[in-house]
DNA sequence: TGAATCCCGGACAGTTTTGGTCGTATACTA
DNA sequence: TAGTATACGACCAAAACTGTCCGGGATTCA
């Protein structure tokens, strides 16, 4: 459980693919699906729903397809899966407003919100660019501290 | 998204119930599922789910019921989760021995496996008697340093 | 102009997962 | 031995997930 759906994986796959390959325009969904041997049609739809919700630009035409429409670093894993699988909430009681019917059951809710809320941080704070592989190795031992990202979160129930 | 069922949702209440009547010996799964509202027989077989993984003890016959095998403050929600859920695996290509069958795509897994680390982190820091309320508030403040648990956690990728 | 390429998006079928019920067997207590 | 409670497998309906099909539009190039 709490795993995320195959569309999800898809659509971080597609991203880091297109961030690996910043020189080309565009890279059409048929060719992001042939290099991970992911059903094209299934990719095409996500990568249709990544644009609506505009972290893609679509070029529709020959030589069209998509592409990052800000820097890679400015992406989150949390922003992509939000896109695809809508928002995500741990508690099964969703519903800020209504809450779960019956029973002010969920005191557990609470808790589990905050938990929801460190793990909504975890994802936010990993950009597609850090999915990525940066080929530039050795250039970025030379160039200084490592590209690492370093997350601390505190959770105070 | 990235939520929990509803089976373990119920799980978690029931176990947070035991602990806040640490005086009866026991409470049947009866008694538990009409507190929250929840189907009895649903419940039921969640507890004895629970009391297979030895998070629970059961007692048949009268008076019988469910009891914490331990103390609140040593069931972690990741133990009951994972007894219930099975193991939660973040990327959908699960399965650390075979692999996503074709293509070594799922380059992705690796920064996300640190991700599930991180989820299951939390949830392991997060324990029945933390999800429980707690009565004696004046108590606490007198004895000593609030009893909050404070999570830090260090996501490096 | 027209053909090729590519995006758009709804409808839909197959499968799996969930949530929940039923019935029966078994264990314990009074 | 009657009543209460767990144990557990079979079963079912509904929802979600994955994936396919198909008829559009848009854009480029010859």
């Amino acid at each position: 459980m709490l795993k995320l759906t195959k569309k999800a994986d898809y659509g971080l796959m597609a991203l880091k693919y297109l961030a690996e390959h910043p020189e080309a325009p565009a890279q059409s969904a048929k060719d992001i699906a042939d290099a991970y041997g992911i059903p094209a049609q299934l990719l095409a739809k996500i990568l249709q729903r990544l644009t609506k919700t505009g972290l893609l630009r679509s070029h529709a035409g020959m030589n069209g397809g998509y592409a990052l429409s800000r820097d890679a670093r400015q992406i989150s894993a949390f922003e992509v899966i939000h896109a695809i699988d809508g928002p995500l909430f741990i508690t099964s009681c969703t519903k800020g407003a209504k809450g779960c019917d019956l029973t002010p059951s969920c005191t557990i809710k609470e808790p589990l919100a905050r938990v929801n809320e460190t793990i909504s941080g975890v994802l936010k704070s990993i950009s597609i660019y850090d999915l990525a592989e940066h080929e530039a190795h050795a250039a970025a031992d030379a160039t200084g501290p490592p590209a690492q990202a370093l997350v601390t979160l505190t959770l105070t129930l």
